[in-house]
DNA sequence: TCCTTTATGAAGGTCTCCATAGATAGTCAC
DNA sequence: GTGACTATCTATGGAGACCTTCATAAAGGA
């Protein structure tokens, strides 16, 4: 929507951003010809951009398709290993470092575990621990990293610092921003972990194309995500998706009674819901009962946001997921009750590498933000540098 | 962020674009050398887009402003009176058409009185009435709209039908879009009437440049509609802010039990609540109490949308919202207990006007994103017409 | 080998924007 | 009233980017 005109050179640069963004897009090499059809460009003036571009490396050039008829035209491609993003999960009992190229393909990554003891200072040192172990793996070093996202557990406000934690007692007002920037010269963004798996999911998982979806984190802590018109929302305050706050809905204590209820025959907490729901799957009366109890409270905070935004789609993520087979038509059953129109749900497909993969598309954006708002001319491809 | 580019007469249409839009958004004239800071076109340029805008009719040269130094500068303004758009609000009580300009400015209105026994073929027959109305007060003709939104209780769907409706039992299904077009045929749009009240108190209003907020219609019938990153929000089906259908809220029993409580003092449905409210500000405690009820009940479907959106501000509009002296602080002592950070609470400022101001203000938009978005050249200022 | 098909490369023309310089029409000071 | 000052207006020339056209090149198939 945003009008920007220009001069003669303005305009040579928004039809190199069309061009990238064409080949980009086509994930494959096109011809000239092709290209020309695609930027609504004539073939004289595609020859013109895509030699500059090719000079200035954002795109190379592939040997032409064989088997044709006519003269074999010369093809071109992206050059997505031109810059590369970087996507963290600085999780309770793993920290994950995830490196894509400009394409959004995993080029490397690096994990090292921690627990919910480990300390601030060491989860910070395992932080870089892991970047190390991905940038190795890469071949790469720190400066070719164009964008780094960390997801962490907690509220994330607009600063970026981390408010309103459970599990950890001294991650709030950890600067991970700070941490990040003694190393890294990009642009840095922390976010919230939910949210950057939901944002994974939307681009690279089950909701791929999906343009309003909530995402529930089912597991011990039970928590939500939005992603409207195809954006992550993060509100005024980035306190999105917190309906389990509601006393009357009961989060914060449905999970416990989950796994110390009778059904769990008290196994350790971190077991006792993995059983409840094998014995649930089992038949066993009693099982099914305490997740039906638990679907029942789960559905009174989704109710409530699913009738607040009338989503498409609902995705099951987290810890539970992995026993949507009982406890998804437990939720559904539990939510026509409440809504007009109960959405489709489903269970999450990508693994536990969704927050860092969510922190590296998330990167992504941010890089194409900046490069397809453009003011000045289009150089080489460089890492981008934080401004402070 | 959509990359266009194109040849040279695609960026003579997008400098274009620019002045219009510079000189519309100052809504004062400027002039040649303003327009050619503002658009970063440099003054040469800008003299033949001036030229060829006012020829063509989108701008009108207006006299010098006196009293400067130098030879006095020629000033030129957008000609806002080039079209106009339609906004109606279809309600249970009155029908109310309103003609903006292109720059928003209330150029004339008509009004009808229906009730909730008005059928709805004679209601139908109301909008023209209201409609004819309004255009002979404009001194315009059906064929000069260039776009119309109408205002509906019930929820409006994708393809602008009217579904679940409380309050007219013969409503449900009603085709306005095939009405209106009967004798319009410039774009026409059906929308919810919360929904345009709540984006006219974001552009004229209370909540002016607001990016997210709640509007919370209190009232006979409660009502919500949000607005999400500046722009109303639809979701899936269209059926978004309808938490209050959770009977664990008490949205669609709490207005009842206000109006028929001891405080009302039997007094008609109409009129009873307004008697509580002003009970309740003479010191009435027994009306005191029957609102704090009615404040609980509304905080938790209220709570509910303010956890999951986590908005900046809500918006207080319908009929209670007169009584907002005695309302809104009992709605945020409600809120208090349940929410992290209670937003900010205002009254709307707007009067019964405001669907009807919506629909001219989401018909603007419509008029704007085909606009700005033009394939084609710019022509001649001309009204719109629909595809089908 | 020749023909068809498709892509390439160069030339000429058009459009848009920019920079520069001289002309113009006001205000301000005397 | 006259002259200085100032900001704008008008006209001209030049540069850059795009388009169209046409001759040329390279492959497969008859």
């Amino acid at each position: 929507m945003q009008v920007s005109g220009g001069d003669l050179q303005r305009l040579r640069q928004l039809n190199s951003l069309s061009s990238i963004r064409a080949l980009r897009e086509a994930r494959e090499p096109l011809t000239l010809t092709e290209l020309s059809a695609r930027t609504g460009l004539s073939r004289a003036s595609v020859v013109d951009v895509v030699t500059d571009l090719e000079q200035r490396g954002w795109i190379a050039e592939v040997p032409p398709a064989p088997g044709a008829m006519g003269r074999p035209a010369k093809r071109y491609r992206f050059r997505s290993d031109a810059g590369h993003v970087l996507g963290i999960d600085v999780g309770v009992h793993k920290v994950l470092a995830v490196i894509t190229d400009l394409a959004g393909r995993i080029v490397a990554s690096g994990r090292v575990a921690v627990d919910r003891h480990t300390a601030q200072r060491e989860r910070l040192e395992a932080v870089w621990r892991a970047v190390d172990a991905a940038l190795v793996a890469a071949g790469l070093g720190a400066s070719d990293m164009w964008g780094v996202t960390a997801g962490s557990t907690g509220v994330v406000n607009r600063e970026g610092l981390v408010t309103m934690v459970n599990d950890l007692p001294d991650w709030p007002g950890v600067d991970l921003v700070g941490h990040l920037g003694q190393r890294l010269a990009c642009p840095i963004t922390i976010e919230n972990d939910s949210k950057l798996a939901a944002l994974a999911e939307q681009r690279l998982g089950v909701a791929a194309g999906v343009q309003h979806l909530v995402y529930l984190h089912v597991g011990r802590r039970p928590g939500a995500a939005l992603i409207i018109d195809g954006r992550l929302y993060h509100g005024f305050s980035g306190a999105t998706g917190e309906v389990g706050l509601m006393e009357i809905t009961g989060w914060s204590t449905m999970a416990g009674r989950l796994e110390s209820g009778p059904a769990a025959k008290g196994a350790a907490p971190e077991e006792a819901a993995r059983q409840v729901f094998g014995a649930a799957r089992a038949g066993d009366l009693e099982a099914q009962a305490a997740v039906d109890a638990y679907a029942r409270h789960l559905a009174l905070g989704t109710a409530a946001m699913v009738l607040t935004l009338d989503p498409e789609l609902v995705v099951l993520g987290g810890g539970f997921s992995r026993s949507a087979d009982v406890l998804l038509p437990a939720l559904r059953r539990a939510l026509e009750p409440h809504c007009v129109r109960v959405p489709d749900i489903r269970p999450s497909t990508l693994g536990e590498e969704c927050v860092a993969l969510g922190g590296a598309c998330l990167a992504l954006d941010h890089v194409d933000d900046r490069f397809f708002s453009l003011e000045g001319s289009i150089s080489s491809p460089a890492a981008p540098q934080r401004a402070s």
